[in-house]
DNA sequence: TCATTTCGCCTAATTATGTTCGGTATATTG
DNA sequence: CAATATACCGAACATAATTAGGCGAAATGA
């Protein structure tokens, strides 16, 4: 992982599209040895794949909330199985501490939140937080 | 949207790169109106850009944290910045409720988050809670 | 030390991919 | 019901990516 590595991953994070050409003139190489830094970072493992974002707003999603789950005794296969099956929780991370799981959702509206909160209630505690804005939008940490 | 809009979405979310022929091979309609709707995507804002999945344990990030900040009296602002500041931090979302802020970290090593919750503790309460693993990887929700 | 291999790079040619350009059928609107 | 707009198509064109062949520097090993 040398600079033009570097540069390769912190420019194709911004644009997953830009052209080789253009990756190739910033790191100062040529368009081959540029595609082959690439398919090394990709065989590597480094980049794991390309991806879209999205506007969940567009998508008619105009809510998020980020609800931590705390599975009661012997629930937690379940309230795992739970969580992942439903599609509304677009991100979800098994923490260590009080609370089990850290749930990120997608909702079209705050009735959806209750029924996906009663679903999960039978086998598990929650706390609930509506996302008011994201002061940080998902980045890179330095390189 | 229609379901062609959707499956353009959805195809492009799992590979950022998929070609043209590809897609419109998918949709069932010529490459010139797959790059039309596309294009009317973009344009309406639904597609926000493309990105790339990075493996965070391979440029140096084995552990991941989330921290809940509550910043104390009269300090919203100055945490705020902070929090943006912090590089490592690499996402936050303002919430409702008792906490404030729910941020995701990556760190280099357990010692790090020392550091960084120190630089944060003067001005606001912490919870840190340590990813062990990701039962749900980041996904869309249902189109 | 000097031959040998490996590696990363280059340019040029080739192939793949995406876009533009008429032109048509089907809705939509005055 | 004519006029316009929309979404689509195939063919031609333009752009972008990959492959092939070869060069030079660093690492390897006799």
């Amino acid at each position: 992982m040398d600079n033009a590595d570097k540069l390769l991953i912190d420019t194709l994070f911004e644009n997953g599209k830009t052209p080789l050409k253009e990756l190739a003139a910033k790191v100062g190489l040529s368009a081959p040895s540029t595609s082959e830094r690439l398919k090394r970072l990709e065989e590597r493992g480094v980049i794991k794949g390309y991806t879209l974002n999205v506007a969940s707003d567009q998508i008619g999603y105009p809510l998020r909330a980020i609800v931590r789950v705390s599975p009661m005794p012997g629930q937690l296969q379940r309230v795992t199985k739970l969580i992942q099956q439903t599609a509304e929780i677009t991100e979800c991370d098994k923490v260590t501490g009080e609370d089990c799981f850290v749930c990120k959702i997608h909702l079209k509206s705050i009735e959806q939140l209750d029924l996906i909160l009663d679903s999960i209630s039978q086998y598990a505690a929650t706390n609930s937080s509506i996302i008011k804005s994201s002061p940080v939008k998902r980045r890179l940490p330095p390189l």
